[in-house]
DNA sequence: AGGCATACATACTATGTAGTATGTCGGCAC
DNA sequence: GTGCCGACATACTACATAGTATGTATGCCT
């Protein structure tokens, strides 16, 4: 590709030797591969072939292939979950209203070429919970937080007022979440947007009767 | 086994050229194994070793080991799917009352050892529809097929006044199959029982919401 | 009786794939 | 400068796995 000796002529070489940038690039290529692949069935020449980083490079970061899945889940699916279902939500004075907006958002950014893959987290647990340990252990604590951090802020709505005060928040939380994953799968598996809005309506239906006013 | 020649001696050999039973026989190997470790890891020598049937045998019934998901797919799957959802909703004289009943016995039957597989149509589905079009194909009309149904069933409560006037059937429809798949694979990646009593206070916390009186 | 298609059985191959053995290179410690 | 460790690079191996080549047995049809 380079010479190896051409090395701090022109530029500083922030190419070799970037030991964190080559751990990183080698998330990202496996992200997208394992995203829209599966995690077995992407193998870690695909991962090779679209970084150039070489099978050595790729070993010596990560003792084993599913090193790279764990973390995957850690590092990259928490913060993704994180990103996209709760921190938006604490800018709400209304954090119900913030979940029925945060439902929509996600249906109207998807672009189309990624409908068919659906939930990167809930991809990778279908895949790989049942059958090994280590991810399921680290994938279902993501769940868990997420489930926990959605509760919270049902909580917090409803010591605000916007929720009825009969309402169990953690088996309402557990259904908000049901309703994320589960509207994306079924949008994958039907790759037809206009489903996405049937089911917007349900799940802002589901809202509404969880809550002491309209949205 | 046992010996080709000692054939009609004793018993009129049931077992050799049995051609349907052999391939039933497949099938039923095949899909308990796909349910519990997916399809792709699951090697066309693990449904071998699970029948007895031989490499020849296999490949004489199946020309590839795809045609089994196929097959999975077009006479397994989809009985289930009407055995499991549909059929019984016929018997109810308010369908809505029926799909609530139809949760909850699901909930319950389903043994704690099959918690963790979730919905066999739900596993095949998120793993082959994105890569293999002639699964995705065959899938996506059994999930048409299931939605369509549910919204007879409502469209026929609707009718019989069990149902809001103003409810669009088929949205709602394809809200109550989402929360059914979307439940099996959340308690799947759980693998708690006790989220299946949550879900189930939701689902019928929406079925409420699109009747004209209490379930 | 004998031909022939169906229904198997066995042994082999081609290929993809995770992982390893081994070497090299660059920079910092001293 | 030299030693040494971290960060790569290359070539190879061991193994699983879908599929095939080829052979054989069975039973029905004529």
């Amino acid at each position: 590709m380079r010479s190896p000796h051409a090395v701090s002529e022109t530029v500083k070489a922030v190419k070799h030797r970037d030991p964190e940038k080559t751990r990183s690039e080698i998330l990202r290529a496996a992200y997208g591969e394992v995203y829209r692949r599966g995690f077995r069935a992407t193998s870690v020449d695909d991962i090779l072939a679209r970084t150039g980083v070489t099978k050595g490079a790729f070993f010596h970061h990560f003792p084993s292939k599913n090193d790279v899945g764990y973390a995957l889940a850690d590092e990259v699916l928490r913060e993704m979950t994180l990103d996209r279902w709760i921190r938006p939500l604490a800018a709400y004075r209304n954090p119900v209203k913030g979940m029925e907006r945060r439902f929509r958002a996600l249906m109207q950014e998807t672009p189309d070429e990624d409908l068919a893959f659906g939930c990167p987290l809930n991809n990778l647990t279908q895949e790989m919970s049942p059958i090994d340990p280590v991810f399921r252990d680290k994938l279902r604590a993501i769940l868990w937080m997420w489930i926990g951090a959605t509760e919270g802020q049902l909580r917090r709505a409803q010591a605000d007022g916007f929720v009825k005060p009969g309402v169990d928040v953690r088996a309402a939380a557990e259904f908000v979440v049901m309703a994320e994953e589960g509207s994306a799968a079924l949008v994958k598996n039907l790759t037809d947007r206009r489903v996405y809005r049937s089911l917007y309506g349900g799940f802002r239906m589901f809202l509404e009767s969880i809550s002491t006013k309209p949205l």
